[in-house]
DNA sequence: GACTAAATTTCGGTA
DNA sequence: TACCGAAGTTTAGTC
């Protein structure tokens, strides 16, 4: 890893064109060959980068990129793409380089399939009698999240999303669709399940029979006491 | 702009739980208080980070911390949301700060904006004897990407993605329920046009009559004369 | 500010 | 390896 901070200006040529005037930013040079170029303001995502696997290359400028003040031409380019970015150096303020080592990797818990595997153990927060016929019911269009029976022994397909959008609706509207073909399911009901669903795919959801249900994952985590929690 | 090389490990509890190993890693302070946690390897993304606005706050680590060798805690919190971030540092390898300054920002070129610009003027591409009725035509459900007539004389919406999604096809869909309710336009037919078509994207728009067109985003560049170009 | 669609999306899982 | 869907998506544009 090495860590450049220098006054340059950027071209990337690629899956589209984009161009960095000269300012002072911080490059960093990873161990695979990658290069990130950020700013101080904005999340994440640098103002440009390459993709590993990618090879940098220095050089000279030419006369002209030498009267504009560049001391030094980056040129990285990708293996596969044939993406091309350059850096232009024009002063480095600060250049360090140090070994890193492997890194273990991230620990995650809580996202998606957590939430379908708690509501899937838990159809009481939606129907007190409700029961669970299986999660990822396979289709030829994909897996179901959750399909199970309410209370009256109808059976009911539940799309689960962290956010409900409008996709996740027409993905249900999609599943129930074809269930709907299916004379040992028949008739299938829908259920739109999201920590928070939004107006839009309320309105659509609703305007298509579809039940909306917003889930409290704390609550749920709550009635679930066998799951053992990072936290 | 902070840049530090520590062993560190790193706690955090938000929309997910997340934990990461002690291991070295570089830390990006910026200026607006966000903070990245970068390993050696990987694309952009950090392992894990903070997004603004948030505040950074150092804290002595309490004993059972300190046996484990921790000799800083930073507790970065988000404002708005509440999420909680922890480094513990154990090592501190590399420390620099400097001031970056604003930065002019990223200009771009090439992306969607400018395909549908090029088609909209070269719908030859697609049929020969076709007419632009008009760019972004606009809707209650939103703008169709292009309007215009083919060869025939018969209305056509065109969809136009980078990327062909099952997304964009819906989208298409929506489109062409609302323009056929309109006397005026009806019959109106669609295409969905990008420079690379799912299979599964493929297959949904033919099952619903929808055309699919594949764009070379180069040819039209090339038939595309006017346009003045950064590279 | 809320919402929608795009992204040089990236990332993870599965067939 | 290709494809598909989720993401602590982020980001940009529009209403």
């Amino acid at each position: 890893m090495r860590v450049v901070i220098a006054r340059c200006s950027v071209d990337y040529a690629g899956r589209l064109s984009a161009h960095l005037p000269l300012a002072t930013r911080l490059l960093m040079l990873k161990g695979d060959g990658s290069i990130l170029v950020h700013s101080d303001t904005g999340s994440y995502k640098p103002l440009n980068w390459m993709n590993p696997p990618c090879t940098i290359s220095k050089r000279e400028p030419d006369e002209e990129q030498k009267a504009l003040g560049v001391t030094e031409v980056w040129r990285v380019s990708q293996a596969k793409t044939a993406d091309i970015l350059y850096v232009l150096i024009h002063e480095i303020l600060h250049d360090h380089e140090h070994h890193l080592g492997e890194d273990p990797g991230l620990i995650k818990d809580g996202v998606e399939a957590h939430l379908q595997e708690l509501l899937a153990e838990h159809l009481e927060v939606w129907d007190e009698n409700a029961s669970l016929i299986r999660r990822e019911y396979f289709t030829a269009i994909g897996p179901v999240d959750i399909l199970a029976k309410d209370g009256s022994g109808a059976t009911v397909a539940i799309e689960l999303k962290r956010r409900g959008d409008i996709d996740g609706v027409e993905q249900l509207t999609r599943y129930l669709e074809l269930l709907n073909r299916d004379p040992q399911l028949r008739p299938v009901r829908g259920v739109f399940a999201a920590q928070e669903i939004k107006p839009q795919a309320r309105t659509l959801a609703e305007d298509r029979g579809i039940e909306c249900l917003v889930l409290n994952y704390e609550e749920l985590r709550g009635l679930d006491t066998s799951h053992n929690r990072l936290f």
